[in-house]
Parts: C-alpha cells; sequence; structure tokens
DNA sequence: CTTCTCACG
DNA sequence: ACGTACGTGAGAAGT
C-alpha cells in the first residue's frame, strides 16, 4: 500500500522559524527553523511510514495569479535574514535524508501539492498533505487527510472532509469561499471587509458559496448587504485567488518522490555540520568516519588508584592532598540511592573505592575518616546528593567547600542538563563519558565491570577539578560568589539536615481518611454511571469526553490536542447543563486525595520509623526556588477543607512535641515594594495595612469601609497578576471578565502605582540591554527570548523579566532565612528541628519548652533575613499537628 | 514516555 | 493579529 505525504515546505519552515527559540551553530550559522522542520519529519517518517515524501516550495516572485491581481502578497514583511540564510540549508538537509523536493517557477508550494494530491486522490492512494495553511484543507478528500500545525511545528491536527464538516460546516471546496470571502491579510487577498470568519460561515451556511451569496444579497439585512454589493468584485477575485490550482504539469511525477529511507552516515554527517548533537543520539547515527569516536575523549594523565594499588598510608597521604571528589550514587531518591563507588583526585593520581571498600577493609578507616573530617576540605559535584546517600550508610559527609552543581545552577538556573558530561562541553574541555553510554537508560541500565567503573569515576573526578577554576572565575565575575559559598553551599547541608531528620506522618490517621475517601469515592462513581447510563472510566479523559460531549451531547469549547479538554475550568462552565458534572467535579476532587495523598504519601512512611524524608532540590527551579520531590511536600492540600485534613497526618516526631510553623505575609508584594521604590506601595507595608483592600481603594477610587467583598478578591487579582509580569488576557481570564475591563484594571492600577509601572518598563529594558535579570542577592536570570521577533516568545520572557526578581528575591530571602535559623538553634543548643519549607513557609517540630522561645526567635529570624525598605512579617502557629498550625 | 489533570506557593 | 498569567511534582491513561 502506497502512502504519500507532501510538505509545504515554505509554510512549515516559517512555522519552525517562529516557533523554535534562537540557535545557532558554533560557526554562526541559525539552524532553529531547519532543526524544527528536521523534528517534524522525522515525526512524519515515523507515524506515516510513507512510500513517497515530497517537500514542495514557492518559486521566486513572481506566479499566475499576479497576472490577474498585482498585489497579491504585497505588503508582506520581509522575510528575516536569519530565515532566509536557512532555505539552502534546509534544502541540503532533505538531500541527506533522500527526501524529494520540487519547485516550479510561476507556481506556488499549493498548486504543486494540490496537483499532486489530485494525482494521488484519483489512484485511491492514501495522502497526507502538511501545511500551517488552512487553505490547503480545499484539498481534503476521502484520500487526501491534511495535517495543519497548531502550536509549534510537531504538533499537528489532521482534518479530512469530515472534520472540516465538523469544524465550520463547510466542505473542503467550500473552504475556497470562505475565503473569498474573509480575504486573507498575509497573503494581501481583499475578500469582503467587515466580513471575517463567523459573517463568512453564517452566509456560507445560507446560501452555499460566493456565488450563491451574491446572488441572493437581497435576503442581507443593513450594512452588511451594503458592504456584500460594493465588494462583488472583490468577492469573484478573491475566490479565484485563494484556488489552488490542480493542474500544474507534473504527470509521471511518481517516481521521483519514492522515498527509500535515508543513509545514516549521510544524514549523520549533515547533522554534525548543524550541530544536531541529540538527533544524532536520538536516530543513533554513527559517528563521523565510523570510527575516531573516542578522539575527542579527554586522554588520562592520571593513574587510577584501586584498593589492590594503595595502602592505607598512601590513601591518606593522597586525601591530605585531594584536589577534588566525585561520590556515585544509583538512582534519583538520595534518600535510597545506592552508593556504588567513589573518586578523589590529587595529582597524578585518582583513587577509586569501591562501596566494599568503603563499608570494610584496610582503606575504610581512612576513607571515612576523610569524608567526616571537617577540616578536610572537598570541591565535588551534587554533594547534597552525596551527603544523603552516605548518611544512610552511617557516614556523615562535612567540610565541603565547592559543589560544582550549585555553581552551575548559579551561573544558568534554566539549563535542563546539569551533567558533569555537559558541563564539559559547554565549557569546551576534553569530554568524558556521558553517564547514558557507560550505564545505558532504561531497562538497559547496568553498572559496568569494576575496571570500566573505575575509569568512569576517575574521569568524573577529574571533571571536577578541571570544571573548578572555570566555574570559580564565571561565578566571581557574574558577582555570586558570595550567594554560592555564603547561602547555597550552607543551605545544601541544612537541607541535607531537614531531609535526614524527616517529619513523621500518622499513617492510621491517613488509612481513616482513606476508607472515608474509598466509600465516597465509590458513591459519586455510581451517581455518575447512573447519569452517564453507562460504566467508563472517569480518570481517562478521553472517556469522560466521549460521555460528556458526545453520549449527553453538552457543548465543547476547549480541546486539548488530543482531544476534548475536561479540566475543572471546563467543568465548571458545564455545570449548568447537566447534574453529572458536579459530581465528576467532586469525584476528581476525592480521586485525587486519594491516589497522591493518601495512597502515595502511605506508600513514602518509612516502616521502621514513620517518618518520610523528601528531598529539596536546590538545581531546579529557574527563580532560585527550592523544589521537593519523593514525596513532594510543598503541595499538601490546603485550600479546600476536605484536602487540608491530609495535613493532621502530619505530626511531630516527639511525644509532648508540637508542630510549629511560620510563613511570609505578602513576601512577593512586599518584595516588589522594595525593588520598586512604589511610595504608594511602601506606605501601605509600612503601616501594616491589608494590601489587597488598599489596592481595591487606590483603584477604585473608595474608602476603607466602601470596598466589599468583590472588589477586594479583583483588587488581589490585580495584585497577582502583577507579580505574574501582568497581561489584560491573563487577568480577564482569571476573573472572568471582558479583557478591556481587566486592561482598564491594570491602566488604573499603574495610574495609581507609578514606581510600580516604572519598574516594570525598566526591568524589562534592562532584560533587553543585558540579556539577564537579577535577583536583591544577585542571582541571574538569563532570557534570550527578550529579543525575539516572535511575539509568544517575546512575550512570555518580558513577564518572566518582571517575575523572576520578585518571585527570586523571596526564595533569597527564605534560603536565608534557614541558613540563620539552623545557626541560631545550634548556637542556643536548641533541641527544635526544622522540617520543612514551602515557598514562604517554614516547618519546625518543637519541644514543649522550647515553644514560647521559638514563637518569638522564630519570626525575628524570618523577618530579620534581610534588610528592605518595607518591613518583613511572618505570623507563626502552632498545634499538635501541621493542620493545627493554621 | 508523553499527555492531561490537579495539588501547592 | 498574534495567544499568555509565574514557579513546581505526581498519578493515571494510553501510546
Amino acid at each position: 500500500m502506497d502512502k504519500w505525504v507532501l510538505i509545504d515546505g515554505n509554510s512549515i519552515i516559517y512555522r519552525a522559524f517562529f516557533a523554535m527559540p534562537q540557535l545557532t551553530n558554533s560557526s554562526g550559522l541559525h539552524t532553529n527553523a531547519v532543526y524544527g522542520f528536521t523534528t517534524m519529519l522525522l515525526k512524519l517518517l515515523e507515524e506515516e511510514k510513507p512510500t513517497h515524501m515530497l517537500v514542495a516550495f514557492d518559486a521566486g516572485k513572481v506566479t499566475f495569479r499576479h497576472e490577474g491581481y498585482a498585489e497579491y502578497k504585497g505588503g508582506r514583511e520581509k522575510t528575516p535574514p536569519e530565515l532566509s540564510e536557512q532555505f539552502p540549508v534546509l534544502k541540503e538537509l532533505l538531500r541527506s535524508f533522500g527526501i524529494a523536493q520540487y519547485e516550479l517557477s510561476g507556481f506556488e508550494a499549493d498548486d504543486i501539492i494540490g496537483t499532486l494530491s489530485r494525482i494521488a486522490d484519483e489512484s485511491g492512494i492514501e495522502t497526507v498533505v502538511v501545511s500551517g495553511d488552512k487553505d490547503m484543507l480545499q484539498l481534503a478528500s476521502d484520500h487526501v487527510t491534511i495535517a495543519l500545525t497548531r502550536k509549534g511545528v510537531t504538533d499537528v491536527e489532521r482534518y479530512d472532509p469530515a472534520q472540516i464538516q465538523e469544524r465550520y460546516g463547510l466542505t473542503p471546496l467550500q473552504i475556497i469561499d470562505l475565503k473569498g470571502l474573509m480575504g486573507d491579510t498575509s497573503d494581501n487577498i481583499p475578500g469582503i471587509p467587515g466580513v471575517g470568519e463567523k459573517t463568512a460561515l453564517k452566509l456560507l451556511h445560507e446560501f452555499g458559496s460566493v456565488e450563491g451569496v451574491l446572488a441572493n444579497t437581497s435576503e442581507i439585512k443593513g450594512k452588511m448587504k451594503e458592504k456584500v454589493e460594493a465588494h462583488q468584485e472583490d468577492a469573484l477575485m478573491s475566490k479565484k485567488l485563494a484556488t489552488i490550482y490542480r493542474e500544474v504539469p507534473l504527470e509521471n511525477k511518481a517516481d521521483e518522490l519514492v522515498y527509500n529511507g535515508y543513509d545514516g552516515a549521510v544524514l549523520g554527517d549533515m547533522f554534525r555540520k548543524l550541530e544536531f548533537k541529540s538527533l544524532i543520539e536520538r536516530l543513533d547515527l554513527p559517528e563521523a568516519g565510523g570510527a575516531a569516536a573516542d578522539a575527542d575523549l579527554a586522554e588520562a594523565n592520571y593513574a587510577v588508584m584501586a584498593a589492590g594499588d594503595l595502602t592505607a598510608d598512601a590513601l591518606s597521604a593522597l586525601l591530605a592532598n585531594s584536589e577534588s571528589f566525585y561520590l556515585e550514587a544509583i538512582g534519583d531518591n538520595p534518600h535510597q540511592a545506592k552508593v556504588i563507588g567513589l573518586a578523589v583526585a590529587s595529582g597524578d593520581r585518582i583513587a577509586v573505592l569501591s562501596y566494599d571498600d568503603l563499608m570494610g577493609g584496610k582503606l575504610s578507616t581512612p576513607i571515612r575518616s576523610w569524608l567526616e573530617d571537617a577540616k578536610a576540605p572537598k570541591k565535588g559535584y551534587d554533594l547534597h546528593k552525596a551527603e544523603l546517600a552516605l548518611s544512610w550508610l552511617g557516614i556523615e559527609l562535612r567540610g565541603v567547600t565547592f559543589d560544582a552543581l550549585l555553581a552551575a545552577y548559579l551561573l544558568d538556573p534554566t539549563e535542563t542538563s546539569q551533567t558533569l558530561a555537559a558541563l564539559i562541553q559547554r565549557h569546551r574541555l576534553a569530554a568524558i563519558q556521558t553517564d547514558e553510554t557507560v550505564y545505558g537508560k532504561g531497562a538497559k541500565f547496568q553498572v559496568p565491570g569494576a575496571e570500566v567503573l573505575a575509569a568512569h569515576l576517575a574521569a568524573k573526578a577529574d571533571a571536577v577539578r578541571r570544571l573548578v577554576p572555570l566555574l570559580t572565575e564565571e561565578l566571581e565575575k557574574g558577582h555570586m560568589s558570595k550567594l554560592c559559598y555564603e547561602l547555597e553551599q550552607p543551605l545544601a547541608v541544612v537541607l541535607a539536615g531537614m531531609e535526614k531528620q524527616g517529619i513523621k506522618v500518622n499513617a492510621d490517621v491517613l488509612q481513616d481518611l482513606g476508607a472515608e475517601l474509598e466509600k465516597n469515592v465509590a458513591q459519586y462513581m455510581s451517581d455518575i454511571y447512573a447519569h452517564a447510563g453507562m460504566e467508563f472510566n472517569i480518570n481517562s479523559p478521553r472517556q469522560l469526553g466521549e460521555v460528556l460531549f458526545e453520549k449527553l451531547g453538552l457543548p465543547a469549547w476547549k480541546k486539548t490536542k488530543t482531544g476534548y479538554s475536561t479540566d475543572a475550568e471546563v467543568l465548571e462552565k458545564l455545570e449548568p447543563y447537566h447534574e453529572i458534572v458536579k459530581l465528576i467535579l467532586h469525584y476528581r476532587q476525592l480521586a485525587k486525595l486519594q491516589s497522591t495523598y493518601v495512597e502515595g504519601l502511605l506508600k513514602e512512611i518509612r516502616r521502621d520509623t514513620g517518618k518520610v524524608h523528601t528531598f529539596y532540590r536546590q538545581t531546579i527551579a529557574a527563580t532560585g526556588r527550592l523544589s521537593s520531590q519523593f514525596p513532594n511536600l510543598q503541595n499538601i492540600p490546603i485550600r479546600l477543607e476536605e484536602g487540608r485534613r491530609i495535613r493532621k497526618a502530619f505530626v511531630p516526631s516527639e511525644p509532648g512535641w508540637h508542630i510549629l510553623a511560620a510563613d511570609y505575609s505578602q513576601i512577593e508584594l512586599r518584595v516588589l515594594a522594595h525593588i520598586s521604590g512604589d511610595e504608594k506601595m511602601k506606605q501601605a507595608f509600612i503601616d501594616d495595612t491589608d494590601i489587597h483592600t488598599k489596592t481595591a481603594m487606590d483603584v477604585f477610587g473608595v474608602t476603607a469601609d466602601q470596598v466589599d467583598a468583590n472588589m477586594r478578591r479583583q483588587a488581589k487579582a490585580v495584585n497577582f497578576g502583577i507579580v505574574y509580569g501582568i497581561s489584560g488576557f491573563g487577568l480577564a481570564n482569571n476573573l472572568g471578565i471582558a479583557r478591556k475591563d481587566a486592561e482598564m484594571f491594570i491602566a488604573q492600577y499603574f495610574e495609581v502605582f507609578q514606581g510600580v509601572r516604572a519598574y516594570m518598563d525598566n526591568i524589562v529594558a534592562q532584560a533587553r540591554n543585558d540579556g539577564y535579570v537579577t535577583t536583591l542577592l544577585e542571582r541571574r536570570r538569563y532570557l534570550p527570548d527578550i529579543k525575539a521577533s516572535n511575539f509568544n516568545l517575546r512575550s512570555f520572557a518580558e513577564r518572566t523579566a518582571m517575575n523572576t526578581p520578585i518571585q527570586g528575591t523571596a526564595a533569597d530571602i527564605i534560603k536565608l532565612a534557614m541558613v540563620n535559623m539552623d545557626k541560631e538553634l545550634r548556637e542556643r543548643g536548641l533541641r527544635s528541628r526544622m522540617l520543612l519549607q514551602v515557598h514562604d513557609e517554614l516547618v519546625f517540630e518543637v519541644p514543649a519548652e522550647e515553644l514560647e522561645l521559638m514563637k518569638t526567635l522564630l519570626p525575628q529570624v524570618m523577618e530579620g533575613a534581610l534588610k528592605l525598605d518595607v518591613p518583613l512579617k511572618a505570623d507563626v502557629s502552632y498545634g499538635d499537628n501541621w493542620y493545627e498550625a493554621k
């Protein structure tokens, strides 16, 4: 069975260019559009398995369409040079793939594809047309489906005639009439002025075609009638321009479209030229010239010393002059990670010890005492994980002086891969093997034999050693040395302490709650089945969508890329239509509690201690916040009472102790008041007024007692919006009001808080100028998209520029408070323990006799963490469990 | 392994 | 005109 795939080259490369972030190879060639195009090709090859394939291009500037209408495609912006330079590259890439390409002077890509799809259709050959242009829908038929790009490049939506009917209520050929009426600004096709998609569809549903509309103008009312009558000629010409010409002389071309797959070596060479390294790996393409794979790998200018090569004294001597340290622990969860070895580099020797060497034998004593010696300096990589993994072996890691992972994170917190291999590559140092190469991944993961493993661990210790001076210098240049050595590194130790300590979770409380939930979930389930008239999996959005929108016929208005959206926003809008909707919302709420918080949390409780030990990741969030994993203890329910009860299970680990919690009040807005210097906002916090009420008063121009609940709610949403980097659309969406009204609120807000407006303008300008923004403690985030020509990318970067200094400074502040508080506890010899951090909240367990002291000490330390132009405020609460501490 | 949904600040 | 709020992690489905 033949299968043809016909691609509108111009349309897709444009799409790819605007959808992909800036990307260049090391010689400065822009490659983003070609990269995007390539990912789309790969997806098509995999999904469609075509026997024939063609990429069609527009040729030259003038086509037959210009003969009747010289202004066709006039007024278009010039193609950006960053894109033009990629056309020849794309054509070369297609040759490397072995994919046919075609262009014919006087015709557009549309016409070539239109003709070939007609030929395919006439022979009954299944064909997919790929484009970003809706006009292509006119080509759909029983054998021809149209894949239109939606978001990005690889996300496409397929249309056959039935789907076009469903979406527009039109046949494929009527798509031409649609454009005839609407016109198309991008092609400079006029259509009828004032007729957009809505009106055009209405007219077509009534009269069937452009000609039908023109013949029945008497039945059209008001202004619309005048417009249609005045622009009859335009409509007819527009229809003609929009019609794809399907008789291009292309007979007997089919053989040239045959696709036989690509030659890995040829494609590999092309990808190397473009530096598409991830794709080389993904397709497992051969290395250049077959061999020489290891040519770039660093040559070991050190001797790997295994246990057999070392005496205890020799090891001690080496450790005394250590330059770097690397500990390998397998597994993502450091509390369960298996230590398989470690390496210490010193001059031309790198000692590599196994787990067994660490746990017993002649070398165990020297290595353990070195690890635990706070005076023995250690420069390493991910020592937070190392500290935890070792601690479960009864070894306390001390004396960390430099962590390459933390440094790398500070230097670029948005970088997703901070592995040693990636860091080495980014710094253009001689390469080391990736973990994936050495261990494999997924089901194929396997620890290699002792010798190979030793070589790899030694290479990593050596990599750390080579990175340290570079990272140190970059931190210095970025003014982040203090942030690294005095905040993040000490914090890593505090976090490890919290994680080792863990928090006690009462399994009985969870089990009781679970039993209750189970009953209720079952009840909801049967009620939902009764209303639906059938049983189905409510947890499956797909099945739920079918029941709601097809079986029950509820109105569908929001779609995901795979089907109907059934999220809470959709369901809330559907509530008035059917009783089942409310039941589903409740079911969802309870099922979430049951699976994630009752069952999920129960699985994390250690049988021996009854505690859960989360892991705070310090190098994930782009803003400087922490994140929490295994389990995530930063998203335990609180907003709704049913869920909040989960917190009753979090209890002190010792009898008679209490849970004490303190959270910063409005920390982000206080930070904003400080960094913007807005006098009005500063004064509001100095007077300790309710900021949302104050905002409502100023924005609505009323007195305090005139602010009702709704005004305060709206003001609160505006304040949130300000912190997020406000947009009219976002605020409108959040408040469920018209965008115009939202924009009015924002304008009014900026009228009042002029300092805030100035800050927002300045920070975006600063980001454009420097390429990055910073927090008060000089934490940095780069925003490469701030200059993007793509509106979406640029807007996103602008909002990020506004938000990151605020969210990031708040993160700085609570981190300072944590380090200071830890110090206070130790210096005062208190037994109280810090257990959790939830972005603006700290949770402790405290013995009864320390409660009074802690109730004043904790807020004092939190409020004094950083001196701002406005006071910081922390509210304390306590109880017998986390629920009571509210 | 990705997608959807939903929990938190 | 474009199409969005900022930052995370986890469970269940379905490929």
